[in-house]
DNA sequence: AGTTAAGCGAGACGGTACGTCCGGTCTTGAA
DNA sequence: TTCAAGACCGGACGTACCGTCTCGCTTAACT
């Protein structure tokens, strides 16, 4: 039942990863199909359905296809100055999601991991765990260096500051800037109460 | 080319609306199809399409069934304990994403806001806009009330009481308990830095 | 469950037994595919599907659709001489059947007849019927006048007289000649026995 | 090109026909496939191809695996009653025709030599040769002994009596009894003309 | 009150994609 | 070298829905 990987084709698997990013991009995920990926990629439908499971699971993989051979685990910049360096990261994300070129699939992949759990759990693991380690290991060293009190949950600390931006971007509830980057890291390092 | 909406029959309208509605429950949102929706209804598909321009919107206008007849501009406590009332909000925001009769049709509904900026636009008006101005001004009182800084940026403080919860709802980042809910208002509130 | 016939399309019922046909000729009956016949017919493969339950019963229509507005019975020619209108008859069999505008349709069929007792029935009833009577008629006009005996069974009569003739041609046990067809018709006529 | 013979595994060879026939019966024609004679015989499908040109020379093999080691030529009873010994192999062969166990690979045969004029002259050859030369034989006795005129064709004779049964078979176009049988000898033998 | 035209339920239609099945070829490792 | 196993590309299957299009019927609104 289960297919034997040992004689799995690299080409082709590769084949079907970049033509399912490439049609992303060229004619949007409401027609993004599994035939139009098979026929651009020179490949059976069949090759598809042994090795995928969904649509969903293809995105994350042509993603992690992005980042393979990088290999190493991401790291945030690390200055002393934690304010500089999360407006920094803050605002490269913005660029990122704004980027016409990475919001197709990302928004492709969140919406599949909404409908997904199973897809949810493999999409944290995979892509958004390196990620998330990073982060932590930025907010920790902040902590140990007085930057952050140290009773700080880091877990609620990390979904403050980039909560409120991936939740702007995915429910398009208002304008993804700098600026508003900026004051999302301004307001969740200060609190809201006054001082 | 705009139907007369004079001659519009209403009991049509509502037979639809819940038939998406109950149908969503039913079977899901991946098998959920307009012509589930019409047989449902017992309804021909052309009332369905003459109406309403995709899924998305009418699962938007099924939730505004929901609150028809409401009337009433939706309003948070306000104790004069900024925390507690946020708390108490907070927690029934937890226990409504997790209610297994209001999920299915909200995260179709946020899967369709992804996808589509048009029904994001009809959501913030007609949908999430009521909400928003209640949060703003339980907000604002506090800020009067001297327990929010005056140079807080309100629409950021929102974003970041309300953001992380609904990120972690859509993209299932973890679980959605009582408790997150309590440590973000607290966390929120106090700010990270150390005082 | 069953489809209104009252809103069939004409149109489309046409091209559907034209392409088949056509496209038989063109590709032979093993490349024949309704998905072929749905894009020469430029209509959907439901449309297909929907009046039609394989593609023997197509195939059958197709024939009809050609002897459609014929309207009257056919008839074998009568010139009171049995042997000679026998013979030129089946001389026009064997014309017909080495035909290669009607060879690949007619043999098509019977392959299909072969595998669906379903469908010989309705073959038997709507297309060799009328044929059958007709053969049935001269023989019995030939009995009549004493050209064959009172008590020999018709049925077996006919089949001994096209019987072989079909059976070279399916089983290909032979070359199809108006020779062959001449010596049939002479030996079913004068039996096997000397005299 | 052609592989070595010598050094084919028989053990193979005879699954493979054994699994053919016995997947024939269990499945039906339609539904009998290449891939799935390979399972059932526990062969590669390569194997398969490697041998057989088609899925009808499979059938031709299987039969011929059947009377393998028969050896000897076959021969009809020759009583010196050439009615009696007509009717007796005509009613076998209805029987045989009828056997739910010979009848479906019968009739898959059949079709793929309707299609195929290859398969035909193989058939004809390997199969059909030796029991028509029996045929040929009863009859050119029955000749010498005067119960069949002398000038009659007796490839033609053969025809008119073994035609008409098997064409009912193959065309379903009546029921095929032993009455039947014995009405086409009787009218066979004593032609149709009232003497 | 009678006529007209819209909305309506129904569902056939031309399409597109689905997920499955199988054909025929090719590759791998064991015998 | 043959073989069992099975991945591969290709392509047809029969199904499900899409969004459009008639078809009569019902039902307001406007003569």
């Amino acid at each position: 039942m289960t297919p034997n990987t040992a004689r799995r084709k690299e080409t082709s698997r590769r084949a079907i990863l970049t033509a399912a990013f490439d049609l992303l991009l060229e004619v949007g995920y409401a027609k993004l199909t599994i035939e139009g990926i098979a026929a651009r990629a020179g490949v059976g439908k069949q090759t598809i359905y042994r090795w995928w499971a969904s649509k969903g699971t293809i995105l994350l993989d042509a993603f992690l296809l992005l980042s393979e051979g990088a290999g190493e685990e991401p790291a945030l910049p690390d200055t002393g100055d934690l304010e500089a360096d999360l407006t920094l990261v803050l605002r490269a994300t913005v660029a990122e999601l704004n980027d016409p070129r990475y919001e197709p699939p990302m928004r492709a992949l969140a919406v599949e991991i909404t409908q997904d759990p199973e897809l949810a759990r493999a999409y944290a693991e995979r892509l958004d765990g390196p990620l998330k380690r990073a982060k932590r290991r930025r907010l920790s060293s902040a902590q140990s260096a007085g930057q952050i009190a140290a009773d700080v949950d880091l877990d609620v600390a990390m979904d403050m500051i980039w909560g409120p931006l991936l939740n702007r971007w995915l429910q398009r509830s208002g304008p993804l800037t700098e600026d508003y980057a900026d004051r999302v890291v301004a307001t969740a390092l200060r609190g809201l109460r006054p001082r």
